[in-house]
DNA sequence: ACAAATACTATTTTT
DNA sequence: TAGTATTTGT
């Protein structure tokens, strides 16, 4: 047998278009340039992570590999395809081909692909965890479980416990014991609860987000298929490897060459989703993964001023686990952070509010700031005094558009027509008919389930005169829907047309959710078919306030209010840090367990080092609750940092802002120039 | 069997 | 404070 000699892919000296050399540091060069086989990447914050993604992705096509065999897992869908546009920018249109997307994104299109090898029809539903938690309520109530038993884990805490237990695979015993050990006692409950949950998923053709990882696993035990989908990649790159868990590590292993050709990028001390599971030791466990793994270690920091970085660092040295990060800049030490303390939370809105104004009379783009947060909820009273401004904004973080009630509502009708074994959509549309509750929607959902035609309701036998105009109504539109071949929009102005006056009886702020699903018809209409939009929208929220932004005032781009977590990954010339207190972050719920302290405490690392030219931390001195004032304590993170690393800022009287009636004229600056 | 009213309780971050 | 469990009324 003859024997073949390894030639480099670049060994014909390839001519690239792009001057890699005269672009990236030598820690980036090195990675864009590493050939083939393993290879691990330790990125700190703004070091160029992504930068130099997007140029190995580049490179590679350069170098002559398949774009659609190139496979880039990122922790958003937002991301991969921000990254995807960006490579196609500094190379050609053919990057766009690349393969790309979340992990759930990607298991998804396994699992349609190859369904039959996991008994599943190619139409399974996926269900968010807001409907995971009422398929678990509904079989809660139907095991009786409710009853007179004292302190039966709620629904919200019955689906962490499950979820819990499949990504970090350990057995819900284990995982009760260790984290909800007053519930200890129902464990027997809880596990049946459990099961019970599994075998409805699989009757229902449904899938919860969880499902998607462990079925691709399972679908990857089949060698033919493990052999096929192996084959389609040339080279695997992922994203953000600090947040994986223990089974999307496995992934990566399964759906990786023979090749040996994957790249693994993150940072350690930015991992900050361990409560959903993620491990921040699996980027750590890498090499022992894979045997011969390249590292590279990226620490030059291109996005902090000195002074910036100088907080970020001492941020990170309290952390219990220790951290080799030699983070350094070439920048100048630019100017302090600030440290503003406020009186109340209302001063701090106008406090921000304030220095936005500032900010723009300096010609600084409101796209060039960014308000951060710890809660979804933290922004709420800046998000009043922002509107009042008429300041435009986008909130990322906390609801998302498509878990609001009347918009789940609207999408459960289009979900029977794609899966009419989605019983959870069933109970959901039967029980908005005025007169129908659980009871009589649980006997129409068993009769569907003998039934040719589920949508010709009337034929059930289940008729009482308190519903019948109702349920014949629902019918009539389905059956209209199943027969037309309508487009996404269409029918959901069709649905629309049936559903406002349910809203409104339902609601009452129903203007405001009316003008929500007029922007969804609006939204709808990108969309292909009723599966994809279904999908899409289950795999990659849109985001609640992305929505009311989008429509009118597009002159000024907004401004971003964010969670910490929503704002992994992004940098603005200046950054807010608002509510930061101890109880806030770290979490009142972390304090007492080293290890979730430790996290949040990333969590602040992650905060500050968002910011590149200018950091303002602010805290309200005084909360004011239900029962009186409480007086509050800054972050224990930050507390003593003395004034050489934070300046202290007083606010005095002649910062204030005129009252908002007479501020018409704030907005054309007629006090611009008093510097 | 369903709907409305009342009492209670626990309170985060996201694919 | 809002979402949920329980009780009461139709």
């Amino acid at each position: 047998m003859k024997r073949f000699v390894l030639k480099k892919e670049e060994t014909p000296k390839p001519e690239y278009t792009i001057d890699y050399e005269g672009l990236l540091n030598s820690a980036q060069l090195e990675a864009v340039m590493h050939g083939g086989g393993p290879a691990l990447v330790i990125a700190g914050a703004g070091t160029g992570k992504t930068r130099t993604l997007i140029y190995r992705v580049a490179r590679l096509i350069e170098s002559g590999a398949e774009p659609t065999r190139i496979l880039l897992l990122t922790f958003t869908r937002r991301a991969a395809r921000e990254m995807l546009d960006r490579a196609s920018s500094v190379l050609d249109e053919r990057c766009r081909k690349v393969k790309g997307g979340t992990f759930h994104f990607y298991c998804s299109q396994l699992l349609h692909q190859y369904h039959e090898y996991i008994g599943f029809q190619d139409n399974f539903t996926i269900i968010d965890s807001s409907d995971a938690q009422d398929v678990l309520n509904l079989l809660r109530s139907d095991l009786k479980f409710d009853r007179s038993q004292k302190r039966f884990p709620k629904k919200s805490t019955l689906m962490s416990m499950i979820s819990t237990s499949v990504n970090k695979q350990l057995s819900l015993y284990d995982v009760v014991e260790s984290e909800y050990d007053q519930f200890l006692n129902h464990i027997e409950q809880i596990e049946k609860l459990a099961r019970s949950y599994t075998e409805y998923k699989k009757r229902h053709k449904v899938m919860d987000f969880d499902d998607l990882l462990i079925y691709t696993l399972e679908l990857l035990n089949n060698p033919e298929v493990l052999e096929k989908v192996r084959a389609r990649h040339q080279h695997v790159l992922v994203d953000e490897y600090q947040d994986t868990n223990a089974i999307q590590a496995e992934l990566v292993r399964l759906f990786t060459p023979a090749s040996g050709n994957v790249m693994v990028v993150g940072d350690d001390a930015q991992s900050i989703y361990g409560f959903r599971g993620a491990d921040h030791k699996n980027i750590m466990r890498f090499p022992d993964l894979f045997q011969g793994t390249k590292r590279i270690t990226l620490e030059q920091n291109y996005r902090s001023t000195g002074n910036i970085l100088t907080v970020a660092n001492k941020v990170l040295e309290q952390a219990k686990e220790k951290y080799d990060k030699k983070l350094f800049t070439e920048r100048d030490a630019g100017d302090l952070p600030a440290l503003v303390k406020t009186s109340d939370n209302r001063e701090q809105s106008r406090f921000v509010t304030q220095m936005l104004m500032n900010l723009r009379e300096q010609d600084v783009p409101l796209n060039d700031i960014a308000i951060l947060f710890r809660n979804g909820r933290d922004s709420f009273d800046l998000e009043i005094e922002l509107n009042q401004r008429k300041i435009p904004y986008v909130k990322f973080g906390g609801q998302k558009f498509a878990e609001a009630a009347h918009v789940k509502d609207v999408l459960a009708h289009l979900r029977v027509i794609v899966n009419p074994d989605d019983a959870l959509a069933w109970n959901r549309i039967l029980t908005l008919i005025d007169g129908i509750g659980p009871k009589t929607a649980s006997d129409l959902i068993e009769w569907m389930s003998g039934s040719q035609n589920p949508y010709e309701l009337s034929a059930s036998g289940i008729v009482s005169d308190s519903f019948k105009k109702g349920l014949l109504g629902l019918s009539q539109l389905l059956i209209d829907l199943k027969k037309n071949e309508f487009t996404p929009s269409e029918a959901i102005s069709h649905i629309c047309e049936y559903y406002n006056p349910i809203c409104e009886k339902k609601f009452d702020d129903y203007p405001k959710r009316l003008k929500d699903l007029e922007a969804f018809q609006a939204i709808s209409v990108d969309y292909r078919d009723f599966g994809h939009l279904i999908e899409e929208l289950a795999l990659d929220p849109i985001e609640a306030t992305a929505v009311e932004t989008l429509e009118g005032k597009r002159d000024e781009s907004p401004l971003v209010l964010s969670t910490i977590h929503s704002a992994k990954g992004l940098e603005w010339r200046h950054v807010f840090l608002i509510q930061c207190l101890d109880g806030v972050i770290p979490s009142g719920f972390s304090v007492g367990d080293e290890d979730q302290v430790d996290e949040e405490l990333r969590l602040m690392y992650v905060a500050v080092t968002r910011a590149m030219d200018m950091l303002y931390i602010t805290y309200p001195v005084i909360q004011h609750g239900n029962y009186g004032d409480v007086f509050t304590k800054p972050s224990r993170f930050i507390d003593g940092f003395g004034e050489k690393l934070l300046e202290p800022w007083l606010l005095v009287e002649e910062d204030q802002l005129p009252p908002v009636n007479a501020s018409k004229q704030i907005t054309s600056g007629d006090d611009t120039d008093s510097e």
